[in-house]
DNA sequence: TTTAGGG
DNA sequence: CCCTAAA
């Protein structure tokens, strides 16, 4: 058993590198997507204020804008502070809904890109800021104490939370225009996030933005971040909830089935963790010895070339093994199942979604080859199962306005509507095999635009995926 | 080994 | 995500 062990720790060691070239990987990905950022982020900007204004002229909205402001800013009026949640959400919904409308209108103008669009998403946070947020003169990090005035906050915290990160990134973007003014407020609305996180929510905390200078947000890409924050935090705080609810009985219904490799791995899991057990008992986060709990899994790392290391410097390579560690952690009491999960990002999405365009839908292999190849996680299975889940969230209902009623299911609106869009384009192409409950596209023989299809190989879309399997009826 | 499906 | 069966 301890060779074992050994074993695959070594197994884990090695694939440390290639995660890490993934990320670099990633970079270089996103830098060739957005076309124009600055331009983009010019446009939304100006267009959200226009949008704004007109919505200014309802004064119960612009009052909702205020106080769910103030409350995210960590509760400077305690005034305000019973029955927050339900003007809160309206507030989000309201926003989110404004959201639509802008990004609808936008992709009317055909701005494709997902950049741009995935900027619209996160844009009104930023209108929150210029309007409502003037940077009060650093006298707001205190007065979290407040925020511990209802017990179901935390729920709707984790949207906020989201929120208030996807402003960061926006108004950094916008930090040409501003000068220092912007960084400042970059600065306080780290130091705003980060309190509040603290006081109320600490399993977010690791997500939260280093006060630094905003080193970590300088990336072009990130744009990716918003997105993994939120479903992180909402999902850490919705999960610890649920996970004694449900956690016992799946396990136990997994325990029947699990063989050999289920104990394989769970042996190999208690032992990886063994030291921080010792160190800790209910301590907070230690810091790894193992960095990133990559999981190289029953996948085929080998095959992976080890190219030479870029950026280590990716963002998503941090929260990522945050994301590990707490898992590690976490799934020594509860929710065995699903021991190793990384939460797709969106450049991961977009990235599937770019190689089912190019190779196919069902050539799951070729696009985990060329696309995700540096990915020891992200096993071709995992790639079609991603698929089946965006087909099934794409394809399922419209955004529906009450969604936002329980913070759950906000997954397929954290997804741009572009690549929404693509998605759906996509599944009317070559739909997936058996789908059952999705619905049936008249026409088959229509050969939409394809995307690029010719980027980086020559190679042939495969004709099997799309002949072979017609239309399901 | 890879895909398709089901859980 | 995980597992199994069928290619």
């Amino acid at each position: 058993m301890k060779k074992l062990a050994d074993m695959k720790r070594q197994r884990v060691d090695k694939s440390v590198v290639p995660g890490l070239e993934d990320e670099a990987t990633e970079v270089e990905h996103l830098l060739v997507e957005p076309k124009s950022d600055h331009v983009s982020v010019d446009r939304v900007l100006c267009f959200g204020l226009e949008n704004l204004e007109k919505h200014l002229k309802m004064e119960d909205f612009s009052y909702a804008f205020d106080y769910g402001w103030k409350i995210n800013c960590g509760g400077l009026d305690s005034v305000h502070g019973q029955g927050g949640d339900d003007l809160k959400l309206e507030v989000l919904d309201g926003l989110l809904d404004e959201v639509d409308e802008v990004d609808d209108i936008h992709a009317a103008q055909d701005l494709s890109g997902v950049c741009e669009d995935f900027l619209l998403d996160i844009e009104f946070p930023n209108k929150l800021s210029q309007l409502d947020c003037r940077p009060h003169e650093g006298s707001n990090l205190h007065n979290s104490s407040s925020e511990s005035h209802s017990p179901g906050f935390s729920g709707s915290s984790a949207g906020v939370g989201g929120i208030l990160e996807s402003s960061i990134a926006t108004v950094l973007e916008s930090n040409s225009e501003n000068g220092v003014l912007g960084k400042m407020v970059v600065c306080e609305l780290h130091q705003t996030f980060r309190s509040k996180c603290g006081c109320q929510a600490p399993v977010v905390d690791t997500i939260c933005p280093t006060t630094e200078p905003a080193q970590d947000l300088d990336d072009p890409d990130d744009y990716d971040k918003p997105l993994v924050s939120f479903i992180m935090s909402n999902k850490k705080l919705k999960g610890s909830i649920k996970v004694t609810k449900g956690g016992t009985l799946l396990r136990q219904k997994r325990l029947h089935k699990h063989t050999r490799k289920y104990i394989e791995e769970h042996s190999t899991k208690s032992t990886a963790s063994g030291k921080n057990k010792h160190l800790k008992v209910g301590s907070q986060e230690e810091p790894p010895q193992v960095p990133s709990d990559t999981r190289p899994r029953r996948g085929h790392p080998k095959k992976i070339a080890p190219k030479l290391d870029l950026g280590s410097d990716y963002e998503l390579s941090a929260s990522e093994s945050e994301d590990e560690r707490k898992r590690t952690k976490r799934s020594k009491k509860a929710s065995d199942r699903r021991k190793h999960q990384k939460m797709w990002t969106l450049a991961e999405v977009i990235k599937l979604v770019d190689g089912i365009a190019e190779y196919g839908v069902g050539r799951w292999t070729d696009i985990k080859r060329h696309l995700f190849a540096s990915s020891a996680y992200r096993t071709p299975v995992d790639l079609r199962d991603k698929w089946r889940n965006l087909l099934r969230s794409s394809s399922g209902h419209k955004h529906n306005r009450k969604e936002v009623e329980n913070n759950t299911k906000h997954a397929a609106r954290l997804l741009p509507k572009s690549v929404v869009r693509r998605v759906r384009e996509l599944a009317t192409i070559h739909p997936y095999p058996r789908v059952r409950g999705k619905k049936a596209s008249s026409v088959d023989s229509c050969v939409p635009s394809s995307k690029q299809l010719t980027t980086t190989k020559g190679d042939p879309v495969p004709p099997r995926a799309k002949s072979l399997r017609r239309k399901k009826e």
